[in-house]
DNA sequence: CTACAAATTCAAGTCGACTTGAGGTCAAGA
DNA sequence: TCTTGACCTCAAGTCGACTTGAATTTGTAG
């Protein structure tokens, strides 16, 4: 069985070794043991390390990716928190593609002033309007 | 023509009167003049603050959000710097997309650990394939 | 006219996620 | 055996986006 040692999961992965000392802190990844002074990670880390980094490029806080997936890749939360969770993911979602349209279409109206276009108004409208829905956890992902 | 003094524009958009200072002060807004010391803001305000709302919602610093829409809801930047904002969107809703799907599997599937689910392991390499595509702006939005 | 509530400015504080720096340790190679 | 250099710990610093607090400054109600 191979053991890595921080320097190589920094490598293969991209992460800083801070980073990953970071997460170990904080309890979301454990190392398999240690050669003198120095970490050894088993070759899991590797999709570990890659479950945290998605779950931080979706926004979700440390702790939060902590709550869904644990230290070895568990999930730590109910079924039905989990679902919240994806649930909050998809209203996010259709945040950025309200975003992504109107940007797109202020890269194409001619209008002098956007806020003069009633497109564009009716787009923002509309997505102000995604902002008051309920949200299960509370917590706004941006 | 109605003006708005802060603590309305707070109610009305629910975001704190601190914010809307600082967003002024960075420059995402300007108000209209002043009654004595308070600001006044004009109805259009309104609007801006959406806007504001929606792109940090959707993940970029307040900076990209002056670049995108300036300080009259007027873009500030090129056709081609929007498109790029725009393509970056498509990922970021790529890669939440990957994460739902993540986490809804993570809520059925009755495997002890997840990282022993082939079909987990296929959907996080998946998604980690992602990272590694260009990113226009340089910077990846969580 | 006076008091008061609401705004104002400016500096400093907070929070999350790391990064940086100083000083220490130890496995491995010469 | 001695020397490196990679890694270690712990404290402090950084960055963005605000918030908080203290010391003013009004417009307005009484």
């Amino acid at each position: 069985m191979k053991l890595l040692d921080i320097s190589e999961v920094a490598q293969q992965t991209g992460i800083a070794a801070s980073a990953i000392r970071h997460y170990e802190e904080k309890g979301l990844i454990t190392s398999v043991g240690r050669r003198g002074l120095k970490r050894l990670f088993g070759p899991e880390i590797l999709d570990q390390l890659a479950l945290i980094t998605l779950g931080s490029a979706a926004g979700f806080s440390l702790d939060e990716v902590k709550g869904m997936f644990g230290p070895d890749g568990r999930p730590a939360l109910s079924r039905q928190v989990l679902f919240d969770k994806a649930d909050d993911l998809d209203r996010q979602i259709e945040r950025l593609s309200h975003l992504r349209d109107l940007i797109h279409h202020v890269a194409e109206c001619p209008a002098p002033s956007h806020m003069e276009c009633p497109k564009f108004r009716k787009m923002l409208r509309l997505s102000s309007r995604l902002r008051n829905e309920k949200g299960s956890t509370g917590k706004a992902i941006g």
